[in-house]
DNA sequence: CGCGAAATAAACAGCT
DNA sequence: CAGCTGTTTATTTCGC
């Protein structure tokens, strides 16, 4: 029941489910997780900025109003020729509509959101150290934007240069036209019958609507309702900021993409990622130019539960050619095997796992693992583990009814999940000592690859692999501000790769004190027996004890950094 | 080809 | 009774 309602809400509201500003509403079973919300940190949400910033928007366009009533209110040509066009006034006028924050968090994901938050909490410093300089460009700005309208509206024929508006140079706009239209793909709109403040018979104008039924009248009403007043340059002005803001997230964007598919040329072997099914289509034009792919590079809004979305400008950035075409039914996992660290690959493309709906290539067991080793206190609920996965992958927002019965049956079937009970219901934890019992890392298992460790790769290397190795099967608080709040529950749960002269002793421990302690009375721990477990005492894993003390070491202080991460 | 691990499906019991 | 939770079994798929 909670479960479903859970789903359902993460399902139909999409993108503001996943980390952002709404997080609470899925936050159920005691707020369990809360503890990593954003919110509950006295962070500033996305929206609250946004308000702000239109707001701030609003007051500045006062000012200016205020400013050109007191005599700057026709612009001179000079003014217009000499301002270069710096920022992207025209897509004032040619969005569709006002960008509310609301739609804003509809459209951009929240991986993107929080991207927005930092960058818009930079620009607000930003502003605030340099107003004076920035309103004059908004000045500016504004002047263009309603010289260009006008021209607009005059190429269309529609309306006359009205005297007030003073002398206008045609020639250097139809220059900043040019420009603007090099970095926009906006000229069309000049030539056809179609108005970007008009649609379905409409005024597209942010929060207007008003109902026209031809141009003519939306013209007429246009000058009457939008005239140069107060309102309307507030409007644009947020319009602008708005336009801004996506700029900034566009160019950050693309600049990632690039940096990520240099990375990625770089490895021979590895597929490059838009030659596989996966739509990163979206991003190949980003590259050339961003004039191709706005607006319909915008984000969309979250899918739904049945169409699964493309990657937002955002690839793993070392994504691995199972990742790739894994997507659908495909049911292997192999992630597990050898150096794919479910800490640092999910780590690096955890933005990439929440948008796109790609299968993670990691087993059942080790995301159960990961999900409730990243929880505050190391232990979930059956529907706290059912909310990361569908939290953290798209991928698992649909099908719920078979991941969460493998689910199921992965805490079942395997050893290392260890149902505890308490007074508020029962909660899972993993026991670390049998889960690198269950799965040892087939690098110290393995004879081959010991070899190699040893033999050829000299130390470097060795370390890198152990690092790898150990970022699989240690645990990491991917996206938690909240880190372990003991660090004997990190050591206690992290055994020196599955050491059996101290698994022992470690699970006696681990079994009482991988638990925060404060909680509630245990009881009842189910002790299960792992089908085909075998006590390999004989393993080769005491590797570690016989390589170096230095690595040990390493491999000692590099456990809390993996935490970190 | 056999084996093991993992995924998937499904039956079932207990509980709320 | 429905739905969730937890357990268990069977089957399939895949990598080695």
């Amino acid at each position: 029941m909670m479960v479903e309602s859970a789903t359902e809400t993460i399902r139909t509201t999409g993108s503001n489910q996943n980390g952002v500003s709404s997080l609470s509403s899925q936050s159920d079973g005691g707020g369990r997780e809360g503890g990593s919300n954003g919110d509950a940190n006295g962070e500033i949400s996305p929206v609250d900025l946004l308000h702000l910033q239109q707001q701030q928007a609003l007051q500045a366009a006062r000012q200016f109003l205020l400013q050109q009533a007191t005599g700057l209110s026709s612009p001179s040509s000079n003014e217009v020729k000499q301002s270069p066009v710096q920022v992207p006034v025209s897509m004032a006028m040619m969005t569709p509509q006002m960008i509310t924050p609301q739609q804003m968090q509809q459209i951009l994901s929240p991986p993107q959101l929080q991207a927005l938050l930092q960058q818009q909490q930079a620009l607000m410093l930003q502003q605030l150290g340099s107003k004076q300089l920035a309103f004059q460009q908004q000045l500016i700005q504004m002047q263009q934007l309603q010289q260009q309208h006008l021209l607009t509206l005059q190429r269309q024929g529609l309306v006359n240069l009205q005297p007030s508006q003073g002398p206008v140079a045609i020639q250097s706009l139809q220059q900043d036209l040019v420009s603007l239209c090099l970095w926009r793909s906006a000229p069309h709109e000049e030539h056809t019958g179609t108005h970007p403040l008009y649609g379905h018979g409409e005024c597209k104008w942010p929060g207007c609507e008003a109902l026209c039924d031809d141009m003519g009248q939306f013209i007429k009403h246009l000058n009457n309702e939008h005239a140069l007043d107060d309102r309307s340059t507030a409007q644009c002005r947020v319009q602008m900021q708005v336009v801004q803001q996506l700029e900034i997230q566009l160019a950050k964007e693309s600049e990632r993409l690039q940096a990520m598919m240099t990375h990625l040329h770089m490895r021979p072997s590895e597929p490059k990622p838009f030659n596989q099914p996966l739509n990163l289509a979206s991003s190949v034009p980003l590259l050339k130019r961003d004039s191709d792919v706005y607006p319909e590079g915008l984000p969309h809004p979250p899918t739904s539960a049945a169409t699964p979305i493309t990657p937002l400008r955002q690839g793993p950035s070392v994504i691995s050619s199972s990742s790739l075409h894994s997507v659908g039914p495909i049911r292997r996992r192999n992630s597990e095997k050898y150096c794919t660290p479910i800490a640092s690959e999910l780590a690096q493309n955890c933005e990439f796992y929440k948008n796109a709906d790609v299968r993670p290539p990691f087993t059942y067991a080790s995301l159960i693992r990961h999900a409730i080793l990243e929880a505050p206190d190391h232990q979930l609920t059956l529907n706290e583990i059912y909310n990361w996965f569908t939290r953290m992958f798209a991928y698992f927002r649909r099908n719920t009814a078979t991941w969460k019965n493998a689910v199921r049956h992965n805490l079942s079937l395997h050893k290392c999940f260890v149902r505890v009970e308490n007074v508020k219901g029962a909660v899972w934890t993993v026991d670390e000592v049998e889960y690198q019992k269950r799965r040892p890392p087939k690098m110290t298992g393995s004879p081959t690859l010991v070899k190699n460790m040893i033999s050829g790769l000299g130390f470097g290397s060795l370390n890198a692999n152990y690092q790898a190795a150990l970022a699989e099967s240690s645990l990491s608080l991917l996206n938690s501000p909240t880190l372990v709040s003991n660090s004997s529950a990190a050591s206690l749960n992290m055994p020196h790769v599955g050491h059996d002269d101290v698994s022992s002793t470690v699970e006696q421990v681990n079994s009482n004190g991988s638990c925060s302690p404060g909680l509630s009375p245990q009881h009842q721990i189910h002790v299960k027996e792992e089908p085909a477990e075998l006590e390999e005492d004989s393993r080769p894993v005491s590797l570690m004890a016989t390589i170096t003390p230095t690595l040990e070491r390493d491999m000692e202080e590099d456990l809390p950094t993996e935490e970190l991460e």
